[in-house]
DNA sequence: GTGGTCTAGACCACG
DNA sequence: GTGGTCTAGACCACC
């Protein structure tokens, strides 16, 4: 379900919460379906308690998911349409985006980049 | 010329960095134009030598500064069409834009974003 | 494992990032093994932290080896056919060559050197 | 008659050096032929007095060059087949191919460098 | 524990 | 004056 880079330069804790999102996004976990335990997810993948603990917090402090002492961890309502979420990846993009500009790629460039992307993305997706 | 800002997660060399390829693609610098020796910029910036330096050795590795040892430091031929770091600039633009999608934006609204960071960027030239 | 020069003009870090080249080629290191982290190679030649770095950061830019926070530093897959390398050597090697002809030294002279400093070169490796 | 580089990373001095000791390899000087004055030479290429003195010390360190004080200075007899500086070719030579093998150059690929770089330099020998 | 960044200050080679 | 190297020691994020 999740998989890790271990070579990226971005934190381990930081990819489950952007694989998490994304599972949200494309509809593979919907609203109050239940997520694996911070404990369980960390055996899976063999990682530290702490460092899933911190990608639950943080997506717990988005509003994508909650918790429930002694029952679980779930996905929140209205997680998929969650304005932080989009407000905080508009911003990474744009600057992501500023510096294209200045590493001197052009408007053209860049829109085909989206436009492949996006369709690279929705074959992703079945 | 340069505007840090220090409460950033962006580090300052790369913002100096940064802010000198954006100066190269906008034309305020051309070949061969002798920029700032690494004293004088962290003396203008209350950096320490070694933060300006090592902005400069990471420019010099990608092909867009030249240093001449007891001239100083130049602007390299071609550095505005660099190959390196438009490969680097379109790769993880690319992964930005992954991650824009998966956070439930849409391509027209990626779009627009990329229109108007573009004439934002425009704007800075002036 | 790694023995330094002091006295040498070759730059410490310089001497280091070759021997670890070294080692790779030579098949003492091999993918993925892990090398010394940082602090502890630093303290093992009594040398500051920074100096290992530097050798460790350009090792890394070359695509020899990849850090990963929090676990250590490991050899790239692909590092011992690395043509960012090969290029650099060859050329290098080019200009030494040709200051050798410059100097007098006859092409037989020089290829009973290659043949020789290859034999030594195998013989390191026991 | 000399054609400096100034963006190499070899000192200015070291040029002249060596392209005055290729000029005696390839014949262009013989013994005792006068060449220019240090403040001439300085002046024709546009460098500071200091910095062909101190090429000219070390051509007169090495036998190659000498200087009657108020006549000028001279090649030395003998320079051509000057044992120092084939001594330090040769060890220089040896690192260099040290240092090729360590970047996986093959024994090969090296003796056909040999060959290429000897006949680029016989044919630039007019 | 790991690597990443930054400061303060030193000495060197080069021009 | 320029850049190049190195030390000593600090604080940070991540695991």
């Amino acid at each position: 379900m999740i998989v890790l880079n271990n070579r990226s330069k971005v934190p381990i804790y930081a990819q489950i919460k952007n694989q998490i999102m994304e599972l949200v996004v494309l509809g593979a976990l919907n609203e109050n379906d239940a997520i694996p335990s911070i404990r369980a997810l960390a055996k899976e993948l063999s990682l530290n308690f702490n460092t899933v603990k911190k990608a639950y917090a943080d997506l717990e402090a988005d509003g994508v998911i909650y918790t429930v002492v002694g029952k679980g961890t779930f996905i929140a309502e209205g997680a998929m349409d969650n304005n932080t979420i989009k407000h905080r990846a508009t911003s990474q993009l744009g600057t992501a985006l500023h510096s294209a500009f200045s590493s001197g790629l052009t408007k053209d460039q860049i829109i085909s980049l989206v436009e492949e992307t996006y369709s690279k993305f929705r074959k992703d997706d079945k």
